[in-house]
DNA sequence: AATGAATGAGCGTTCATTCAT
DNA sequence: TATGAATGAACGCTCATTCAT
């Protein structure tokens, strides 16, 4: 579970103000400050989470906790932005991969592999997002978004091509959107599946499934 | 959306205590109230709405509501309790059609209808289940996996039958889950999937899929 | 300076919303609130006096307290309310005097005594108005004028008549706000004024001002 | 209204403590630092304004902020102080009129248009004195006694000359202060005095009423 | 059986001030 | 001298629950 890889994408943006002038640090600490609250909100959830739970853990006191956030909303915003950039990075990872008929299960791969290790934290936002002011919420439902647009862009590279069936778009973005949950699965029924299969196992069916979609509509 | 249907298991069961001593008014009276729960649940969420809320929204005062319900965590399991039965009823009801083969259809059809009219319900459950004290969420579990169960049995009695390739205990399972996971897919990801497709077109594919899955297996 | 008089205007109005049903009970009940918050912001003005002593000056809790408040905003309007209530009934007893000419010097007469008896009260108002939410500052503006526009009142019946010289609409005016802050200067600047003079001296002196004003303008 | 002009009195005396040893700085900083906090505190008001905002508009870090004074209420004090040696300095200027009777007009003329050229800052002051800690408190209300007893010396150098009737002390103190509170009248009652009337008429006005009152003594 | 007034622990947030660099 | 990150006491307010009537 421990600390999240760093991110691509800085943390100190222009999106949640601070009233820190070093932006350098800015990143640092809030790396710390999301990384308790995040392992905080796993274990208690938002509202059971308290603002000086949140800065006793990051070691800061409360006064400095709010120079580097504003607004316990905007730490949840933070924390699942920052989650959602995880998740993504490593599903893009995977499409470097050259082969493009490979490159589709690879991404299906990685991205079960990221909901695998991720667990907690897919779980735990889940549970959070519906707590976060509209216009963050909005955000963060683009960003879920963004992640099945990797899907379905790494099959609309493929439809028509080789043995691959033209896929219709609605098809397309239902498959992908299947992917997103079938992965999500694998931590939300996590007692019930992980009992069964192990993450190999559970890839390897689930893509044939998915593949089974796929070629079910040539 | 409307009242919720009458369930055939009571609510004024032993498991939620109560200071009134007639059962059939514990029962009537706290139908009312769990009616009014679940719009302000499904309005506010669990924490905004207050107690105070719900007994103005169930013509409760405050006081009497607390002769009904023990707490607000109480009410809280009721209402999941209440949504659990009305699914698991509907999917149930499916079962009497007497062909099997079809009645693995309609099974999944019925589910994914209730899904359909219960959208509201099932997203909000799912966003409340967290809070329920951990004695009462274990059940809740339990409730959700009954209805997994269901298409699980429906499976089982099919499997190895006529056409129907023998399938392996896990992957019976597995197949359970996926279906419970794709109609509630029809809920959570109602934005993207229900500007695509009607439920009847949803049904359709993803029934097609799921069967793909099972006689991929054979 | 003791308990404010009965007012003939209810408390417990619309304006300022409660959470007690009875009515009766909220008046009474603010009044104890008013009474102990009016001694409260006058010896430690509005900021340093926390809802937390108001509730315990008045023997509340502070649940209870916001029970019939909603707010420390409120709670200001309605201590700003009841004083001006307060002058404006003593200023108006006084327009019962029959005689005329002798009602205009009946009104500034008492409406000196009470700047007299409730000094701090006026004091504190004038320190704590600022503090108002736009909306309940103009009203409380207006209340204030109120004040003024009984004098304007009792001179403008008396303009033209008997030995009393026509005067200008922004005479009246202006002589009515000078008697205003004649009155105000009372307890204002109590140090100094109040060393020099008992209140029938400034009084009677202050009154001649004014008449001279007046009959200048012939 | 933009900047106070230099007044006579230094403003880097030793009732403020500073941390900094070259006074001509202190002076200067203390300039900025003072204007700046003018406008805030007239725009926002005492409590609205933080001391950040404070160092913000006046270019200053919070830390140097602090040099220069040592707290809020120090500033508090400093820019009340400055407010009165502006309008005493105003005032004071009109005493240079050698003819001794018309310098008496002068001076009330005088300071009735300091009092509406600066009405915001005396509004300000008069909503803001109420947080010095005591100390500056009765110093304050000492600087504006020193301006109501130049009102009070320019008359007494009247008294029992020429025309003028012989004033008691009282009564000239009386005239004095009803000057000072007339004028601050011009400032406290804008919406409803300055409606009517413009600065030149409201002046010829309140300066009969005064020499009303005081030939009436005769 | 029904009412609703009373309770108080607990929360998110602010801001004047300090002090290491 | 100058900076700005760090501090923490203190505040207004909420709401599930109780209990006298």
């Amino acid at each position: 579970m421990g600390k999240l890889k760093k991110s691509k994408t800085p943390i100190a943006d222009t999106e949640v103000p601070t009233q820190i002038k070093n932006p350098e640090l800015v990143r640092e600490r809030r790396r710390q400050i999301i990384d308790s609250t995040v392992k905080l909100f796993i274990e208690h959830g938002y509202h059971k989470t308290t603002t000086r739970m949140i800065a006793k853990a990051a070691n800061f006191s409360i006064g400095s906790l709010y120079e580097y956030i504003s607004s316990k909303e905007d730490l949840l915003y933070l924390v699942c932005k920052t989650i959602h950039e995880e998740v993504r990075d490593a599903v893009e990872n995977a499409l470097s991969n050259t082969d493009k008929e490979e490159r589709f299960a690879q991404v299906i791969r990685q991205y079960f592999y990221v909901c695998d290790k991720m667990g907690d934290h897919i779980l735990m936002m889940y549970q959070v997002t519906q707590f976060l002011p509209e216009k963050w919420q909005v955000m963060v439902l683009e960003n879920e978004l963004n992640i099945t647009d990797i899907f379905i862009n790494a099959l609309s590279s493929l439809s028509g091509k080789d043995n691959f069936p033209t896929l219709d778009d609605k098809i397309l973005n239902l498959v992908g959107h299947n992917i997103s949950v079938l992965g999500q699965m694998w931590a939300f029924r996590r007692w019930h599946v992980q009992r069964n299969f192990t993450i190999e196992e559970y890839i390897k069916i689930q893509t044939d499934f998915i593949l089974g979609l796929i070629f079910k509509q040539k």
